[in-house]
DNA sequence: TTCAATACTAAGCGAATGCTTAGATAAATA
DNA sequence: TATTTATCTAAGCATTCGCTTAGTATTGAA
């Protein structure tokens, strides 16, 4: 009965998430969603209710993303904590496109918003850093005598590692972003 | 002849400032800065211009503050690395108040702005971020035998450690943040 | 006491914000 | 073919945005 779509809700998501990406979330105008999505805001209200809708959905397309591009990656490797170390250099190009760096969509998020976020999206984000954190566990816990209690503080300390080269990104140049990576591994 | 201001410019700065940084650039409005501040829209554009005047005022001031609480407390201590750590703490209380962790105002603006912030603003966040990595590279260099190229690494990590910090302490506990920074600190 | 210079209040400017509504269009069932 | 249902376009809603203007109040030198 029904008209059908004329768009891959999928599609306009993808679309929609790059933008909050890139301008973040209040600087991201649903004129400006309307234009980069290619689709009328009756559409977008009509399919993700409102602007914390789209966002939320971007949220969570962008962890799918990154999941299949990266983190996939670092689980499947039997590398041990170089792993890991390889896990913070595909970050650094995942996070880069042609204008130059734009950090993580959900550290970005975080240091906008803060607490402020909606629900969902806080909900959200703090999976994603409980899976990445449990994910450096395994990894750190491989072939080592270490205690459980030091490798907890180390795959904490990664994860804020992460979140220092997110914001870093956006001022540093590349070799002083290597050179963090190697630092960083020093003290593992 | 004239007539004398109502207000003092410093004082409505600081107002300002705390606006801006427990709101971020974009969230705060000139009506909100009208509120906080205590004066009218045609006194602030009158002393500073425009929205993004008030902003480079309130992030100098931020860089004032910073240094007068915190940073000369490192400038002047005899502690070596150990004072770095110190700093460090003295950071995350800096960037606490009653409401949680509200970050560094100037890696928040980084974060939201990227390159795109005002051109004066971003100079400034760069001066500050540069006299800190200088401090800390005086404070490594102290009493060891380390070459200069690997204090240079270690300081530029430090700095990135930092941004880290005042990110993840928006989501993290206090536990949490001070395992960050024992583990930073282990191998400097 | 006059007068020029600056600061004040308050109203309002055009443009942009998030979101909604009215009416035309398309699809599949009856 | 007629009807039902959901989609589309495009105009417009109230509110807020950054910023300005008109008119009044206050100051200190002439």
């Amino acid at each position: 009965m029904p008209r059908k779509k004329s768009y891959i809700e999928e599609e306009v998501i993808e679309k929609a998430m790059h933008t909050f990406w890139k301008k973040g979330y209040e600087a991201t105008s649903v004129r400006d969603l309307e234009r980069e999505m290619g689709i009328n805001q009756f559409s977008i209200y009509a399919s993700f209710t409102n602007k914390d809708g789209i966002f939320l959905e971007s949220v969570k397309y962008y962890k799918t993303k990154a999941t299949k591009e990266i983190l996939n990656k670092l689980i499947n490797s039997n590398d041990g904590v170089n792993s890991i170390k390889k896990y913070f250099k595909d970050f650094l190009k995942f996070v880069k496109d042609t204008e130059g760096y734009k950090g993580c969509l959900l550290t970005n998020t975080i240091n906008e918003l803060g607490g402020k976020a909606n629900e969902q999206v806080v909900n959200e984000i703090g999976q994603f850093s409980t899976l990445i954190r449990d994910t450096f566990f395994k990894k750190l816990a491989t072939n080592t005598i270490k205690s459980k209690e030091t490798i907890n503080k180390q795959a904490n300390y990664l994860i804020v590692a992460l979140q220092g080269l997110s914001v870093a990104s956006k001022m540093l140049g590349k070799k002083q972003l290597d050179d963090f990576i190697e630092v960083t591994f020093k003290n593992i």
